[in-house]
DNA sequence: GTCAACAAGTTTGTAATGCAAACCTATTTG
DNA sequence: CAAATAGGTTTGCATTACAAACTTGTTGAC
């Protein structure tokens, strides 16, 4: 069998949701309709840029839609997850679960402060 | 306040440690005293270059000892983790159960197959 | 009107990274 | 002795994350 917290679970995890930077913008996505490129600018602390690049893949990969209208006469993209965005968010909380079985827990004796 | 789970956290994380590979590293080193390159090698399924190119950066950051020792008249590599390793480790998972809570739980209601 | 400052993003350039193929050294086996 | 194997390291490459520079259009000063 394999152990509780098969913790070689980990080499599967999907590195397109794995980055930090995408996962922020993927959580932030599944909790809202639609998302303000700027909103997400502020809320990250990403350079446009970044920001940007991480949005492209993120819709290369089909976990987001983007949205491109105007505001007054101001250019504005929106983003939005996809159903496959939310599954794929899913599935990796679900793995990170299991991962984390697999990561012994500081709470049982931290006690020793003095260990270095 | 900051929120319960923070999602934005989740731009803090340990990059050295966030990478699957050493992550799995570091977990399995974790439940044991000493770990030799080779079984290493063979639980994680990564290259033995690969493998030899995180250790030594897991080694940089100080969060594993490298010990090169005889078995017979072959080389042999082993792997311990660290103080600062087990902190770092113990940090992470600690960090990633604060973002997990920014990431909607799918176990509620998975019911909906129909959603793309 | 036009010229400077600004808003909202995109494209480009670069340094770092993950990965495996090739290589190295020593040992065992035919 | 030659070939194969064990145990790792170094090199080379393709990808990536990131920010600086650029683009396009708008508003405000004069």
């Amino acid at each position: 069998m394999s152990a509780a917290g098969d913790i070689t679970e980990v080499m599967a995890l999907d590195r397109l949701v794995h980055e930090p930077a995408r996962l922020l913008i993927l959580a932030v996505l599944s909790g809202a309709k639609l998302v303000e490129f700027g909103f997400l600018e502020q809320v990250s602390g990403l350079s446009k840029g970044n920001l940007s690049s991480h949005m492209s893949k993120l819709e290369a990969g089909g976990l987001i839609e983007v949205r491109k209208s105007f505001r007054g006469k101001r250019p504005l993209t929106e983003l939005c997850i996809t159903p496959a965005g939310r599954r794929a968010l899913a599935n990796y909380r679900r793995q990170l679960a299991t991962v984390m079985q697999g990561i012994p827990a500081p709470a049982a004796s931290t006690k020793r402060r003095r260990d270095e």
